[in-house]
RNA sequence: CGGGGUGUAGCACAGUCCGGUUAGUGUACCUGGUUUGGGACCAGGGGGUCGCGAGUUCGAAUCCCGCCACCCCGACCA
């Protein structure tokens, strides 16, 4: 069962007990009784907020309106795009009724054979087909374009196996869906929307990532091409942190979405889709947490400066309340959310720890002592280390810190990834190197039958094809063919 | 869907092989007191359909049969 934290190590074997205890220890989320799905609790939800809040006003600066669209698709919606049917019908719960009655027999309620429904409706595994229906009906003219729209919302998917965060039944997303005149101006948006993505994971999240194309055999179901940003986890195994796609006209014809252009001409639009979901959650725990427990960079943390007061009786408590009232103050006016914890029913210690495990980047402690010295002690998640400093001035001391703890914690990811990714020339040399996990370089020749082969071997994948870095043609690693590239080949969740 | 494992207090577990007092330990919770600069201590207290169902037996957490749920490892995937 769940070993204590300090037991495992993130880089060990046991990775993913790691993570799970992580998980359920820090009170982000819990495994629900519905199979394959979490609760999310408050805390990990709060982390969930701010990464919307961010990505939401990222969306918005580039043109994007939020809307919302059904959790409910006509199956036969799904069967329009073909290879769109053929990449979700396997993971799609299905409604067939829409009552249920007494059971006859004995206790309880059954569904009732008399409320089947005449066509089945599917829970959105991803909305492409219930929005395209309905932008049939936006879309007349080249004026009404681009037609840009987001939606905020939860999908299901019925995966065979689930993991906290990673892959649960039910997940959060938002998925974006755009229209065009033009191929270009589609495929610019589709461009846009992954740098957004790579600058989201990169200044705020604390997480480097690789862009790159996906290979043909990784590629959204219906996309003619598919971005995605690609992360390292501390246990050497990738993470496909967000996807921008690319579709083409197969939306649009699938669901006869055409416009006229300026000379009264009809044409079919031009589609993107892009999304990123909670599993966001899980890549930060895994990029940056140790055995204390999580580290939030600045910039995501539900609270970024903890303050725990150390007294004796309730006149210290108080002399500490009126000195901290002065300083939260201070901290706010500079815009740091600040979290004091005089609750009375916990000792020091045991908040210490408690804020060590939630990964507050920074806590402040003060008692008698320091209201004597005018000091506080200032402790940094990051580092784990503290120092006591004067109160003058401290709230200029903290915002720098909170910027540099954001920058250490995002520079240690890339040290990381930087040590495990290599070029690798032979694929007796691959076998052995993927054992050791992180990023091999390779050269491909290009094929799905080669991918299959060094899947079923090694279960690796071609994680990216990098959009930028070394462009060097060479020859395929298995097949000795011509490579216009080296491709990004990792184990991946 | 295949292989392995586990279901006993809010949580983590012992007890099950070899049936027999009132089902136990840690932690959490409640009360009182002493504590408070890294997860405090003492004393007292509450909390259980032993996953569900059927059986064997004078007697079942324990044995037999059936079912269910969850976890881990695969196949599948954001």
């Amino acid at each position: 069962m769940a070993k204590e934290l300090k037991e495992i190590t993130p880089r060990s074997k046991d990775f993913s007990q790691w993570y799970q205890d992580l998980v359920i220890k820090a009170d982000l989320a819990e495994n629900s009784a519905v199979r394959g799905c979490m609760v999310i609790k408050p805390y990990g939800f709060a982390i969930w907020e701010k990464i919307q809040r961010q990505l939401d006003d990222m969306f918005k600066e580039t043109g994007h309106l939020n809307a919302y669209f059904p959790l409910f698709i006509p199956k036969s919606y799904l069967s329009r795009e073909a290879d769109h049917v053929e990449g979700f019908a396997k993971e799609c719960a299905v409604v067939t009724h829409y009552r249920l009655k007494n059971d006859p027999n004995g206790s309880g309620v059954i569904v009732d054979p008399e409320a089947k429904l005449e066509e089945e409706l599917v829970v959105r595994p991803t909305s492409e087909t219930i929005i395209w229906s309905t932008f049939k009906n936006w879309i007349q003219s080249y004026r009404d374009l681009p037609l840009l729209i987001n939606q905020w919302a939860n999908v299901v998917r019925w995966e065979m196996r689930t993991r906290l965060f990673l892959r649960t039944t039910e997940f959060l997303w938002q998925e974006g869906h755009t229209a065009h005149a033009t191929k270009e101006e589609a495929i610019e948006e589709t461009e846009r929307m992954i740098n957004i993505y790579s600058e989201f994971a990169e200044k705020y999240m604390a997480m480097p990532v690789v862009k790159g194309f996906k290979s043909e055999s990784e590629r959204f179901a219906g996309a003619i091409d598919t971005y995605t940003i690609e992360a390292l986890m501390q246990d050497g195994k990738a993470l496909q942190s967000g996807t921008s796609h690319f579709l083409g006209q197969n939306f649009a014809k699938a669901f006869d979405v055409q416009f006229a252009d300026q000379t009264g001409k009809l044409e079919y639009v031009w589609a993107t889709s892009w999304g990123v979901s909670t599993r966001l959650i899980g890549a930060l725990i895994m990029s940056h947490s140790d055995d204390n427990g999580l580290v939030l960079p600045p910039k995501l943390a539900p609270y970024q400066v903890v303050i725990v007061p150390i007294y004796r009786n309730a006149e210290q408590l108080q002399l500490v309340n009126e000195k901290v009232a002065g300083i939260v103050q201070k901290l706010k006016a500079l815009g740091i959310s600040v979290k004091y914890d005089n609750a009375d029913n916990k000792k020091p210690g045991w908040k210490f720890s408690e804020y060590e495990l939630k990964g507050v980047p920074v806590r402040l402690a003060i008692g008698a002592r320091d209201l004597e010295n005018n000091t506080i002690e200032v402790a940094r998640r990051d580092t784990l280390t503290k120092e006591t400093l004067s109160c003058d001035g401290i709230e200029d001391h903290i915002k720098n810190l909170l910027d540099e703890i954001q920058e250490n914690i995002y520079k240690k990811a890339l040290d990381f990834r930087a040590s495990q990714t290599r070029e690798v020339d032979s694929y007796d040399d691959f076998k052995r190197e993927i054992e050791k996990g992180g990023f091999l370089l390779c050269h491909w020749d290009g094929t799905a039958e080669t991918e299959e082969l060094i899947k079923n071997d090694t279960k690796a994948t071609i994680r990216c094809i990098p959009l930028e870095g070394d462009k060097t043609p060479g020859k395929c690693i298995v097949t000795g063919k011509p490579s216009k590239q080296r491709v990004i080949f990792a184990r991946s969740y």
